[in-house]
RNA sequence: GGGUCGGUAGCUCAGUUGGUAGAGCAACGGACUGAAAAUCCGUGUGUCGGCGGUUCGAUCCCGCCCCUGCCCA
């Protein structure tokens, strides 16, 4: 096992679906390790969004430190690579100042990067994008299914024709490296036992969940969270591709561009987020690592003693894969 | 009160010239390695308004009734 994911591994997790309580729960738990928190969260890196993306506020952080929110501007890019490496170094930062790290959010793709580690690949290339969509101009879409067949057969085997942003981004890293992209996909299939590692979910029966989030949207459209997205449009800057693809900011933004009434842009960011909701859990089910905890009454059996003695490292089983 | 359109899945609606029905959305399940709050895949859950009649067989045809919208009184 590398050194970055014995690092991460040594961290605590708190994570779970939207509007399951992850902050206020979050914040205690950090209370009790001692710890400073890392936002696990894909959007709450922007600045300038707060509201949609419910970012915890000084009051309810209550003096706890947070980190890896607001770091990029909405007119940037971010991606699942420049979050794992962000996050590495500020684990290694709080940890020299002699904190515990716990993680807070509900990006199940950052987290399994997190857990698991991501492969060393090529970052993603406009110019290749572009030249293959030209190529696809006129094609049928089962043609990029046709390449990726040629290339890299392993792959072509487990996306579906219809896949096309993997297919794309499969043929993306053979063109680039030479190297078919399921050579270099191997680490995420070695999950570790939950009992090695602290990876807390908060669960809810689902239709409470979706209770709770159809109430935290409406609170949101209280709290003028259109306001917050039209002074998004009002900056000279454009909103880049991966904020304005936000829950909340995208109907919203559809709603500002005259696409839908009010109303409906409000129902259909319930409806976004409740099927947002399910797609997480439907992550965490399958992460070995998770461990569940009663959204309600969340409860964490944390052995402190045990922890601080077995000095993280060397508590994790040896894996063959390395 | 008379006429008329309709009553089919949780919702909006197709459809069957008579052989017990299907789309979208929702719901549910799954996938996911540099866009991931994104994207993709799979599953039909139904006394076809009710009761009779005709028929080998009715959701479809006929009769009566109930409900809804519209028009006329």
């Amino acid at each position: 096992m590398d050194r970055l994911r014995t690092q991460a591994l040594s961290c605590w997790y708190l994570t779970g679906p939207t509007a399951s309580g992850k902050t206020k729960a979050g914040v205690a738990l950090a209370r009790r390790l001692g710890a400073e928190i890392i936002s696990l969260d894909s959007m709450a890196i922007y600045r300038d969004m707060d509201i949609g993306t419910a970012k915890p506020t000084e009051e309810e952080l209550g003096g706890i430190p947070i980190h890896l929110i607001d770091i990029v501007d909405p007119s940037e890019e971010y991606s699942l690579a420049r979050y794992i490496a962000a996050a590495h170094d500020k684990i290694t930062e709080i940890h020299d100042r002699g904190k515990r790290v716990l993680f807070v959010g509900g990006t199940p793709l950052y987290l399994k990067g997190m857990l698991r580690g991501i492969f060393e690949g090529p970052p993603a290339n406009k110019e290749f994008r572009a030249q293959l969509e030209e190529k696809m101009q006129g094609n049928p879409p089962e043609l990029l299914h046709k390449m990726l067949k040629k290339a890299d057969p392993e792959s072509a085997k487990r996306l579906h024709p219809n896949d096309i942003r993997r297919i794309v981004r499969a043929l993306e890293v053979y063109e680039l490296t030479g190297q078919p992209i399921s050579s270099f996909q191997k680490q995420f299939e070695n999950g570790v036992p939950a009992t090695d590692c602290n990876v807390y979910v908060l669960q809810w029966p689902r239709e409470t969940l979706y209770a709770r989030i159809d109430k935290r949207v409406d609170k949101m459209m209280y709290e003028n969270f259109l306001d917050e997205v039209k002074r998004l449009t009002e900056r000279k800057l454009p909103i880049s591709q991966t904020a304005r693809q936000a829950l909340g900011y995208r109907e919203l933004l559809d709603y500002l561009d005259g696409k839908m009434k009010f109303g409906q842009a409000v129902d259909l960011i319930k409806q976004n987020t409740r099927n947002f909701a399910k797609r997480q859990e439907t992550w965490f089910r399958s992460f070995t690592e998770c461990r569940f905890v009663s959204g309600e009454n969340p409860k964490f059996d944390l052995d402190f003693e045990e922890v601080e003695s077995s000095e993280v490292d060397s508590s994790f089983p040896a894996t063959d894969d390395e």
